[in-house]
DNA sequence: GTGGGTGCAAATAATTTGCACGGTA
DNA sequence: TACCGTGCAAATTATTTGCACCCAC
């Protein structure tokens, strides 16, 4: 996620499109939806409109350098793409995401579609859990 | 999926909510979106509105009649809940939904979520497929 | 300078809700 | 009869699009 990839992609280097990439490159590993980086984005003096927010998003995501989830709400949150695939493990009290990997799990699904004679394209896999106390 | 269900989730049983009923029993293993359900039942002389499916689905869903899911469209669709839990894989090409179901899978994911010191009360896997021909 | 990019407001699309009427228990 | 349930239309919410102005190249 640096500034050259915004040209990489075909785009033009602009304010919004800095400001977006510089608040992924400022939060690792969170999730963020559409309106959480308009508000942010505002109170830090941006005058980024929540419009250019979905553009700019959905652009990164067609350049590859953003992943868009759709988890149990209603808003979408999008990550930057790391290039190391890991499934998500959502705490049903707080909303709290964190990032999970399992070579096991990976090799389970693959053996699973092809048990139906398939080859797995994708996966979607989310756990919902509680902390034990 | 009978009348009486509808009766023991303390609604009464009225023609809508057993056209609804009637159509899920019609079409075993199949996933309908609310505006499928509209057409298919408008289409059978049915006087049913829109709004009244969304409030049948979403009570049957509260009784535990039927399971609501999101795959990767917008529309969320909606299948019988057999008791017999399973996951789904989506064929990327037909879009068209299958069941399964892996022990295996289960586990891994309740140790999983121990492993990160949590227990598990929901998940949601879906596979993206394609048929090996 | 030019064509893409932007903010704002209006348009969409899925779903929910208000309301007056209708049917179940 | 008392209320829950219903259809329709209007409201909501997340996202997209039209448009006139603006800026990166």
């Amino acid at each position: 996620m640096k500034a050259s990839d915004i040209k990489n992609a075909g785009l033009k280097v602009t304010l919004p499109r800095l400001q977006v990439l510089e608040f992924f490159a400022k939060h690792p590993g969170n999730h963020f939806s559409a309106d959480e980086l308009f508000t942010k984005l505002r109170e830090s003096n941006s005058e980024i409109g929540l419009a250019t927010i979905y553009r700019v998003l959905n652009q990164f995501e067609a350049a590859g350098l953003i992943i868009k989830h759709q988890f149990d709400n209603e808003q979408s949150v999008y990550e930057v793409e790391t290039g190391e695939h890991h499934d998500h493990m959502v705490d049903v009290d707080t909303g709290e995401v964190n990032e999970f990997y399992s070579k096991k799990l990976e090799q389970l699904q693959v053996e699973l579609a092809h048990e139906h004679g398939c080859e797995l394209i994708d996966h979607n896999m989310v756990l919902y859990v509680r902390k034990i106390k």
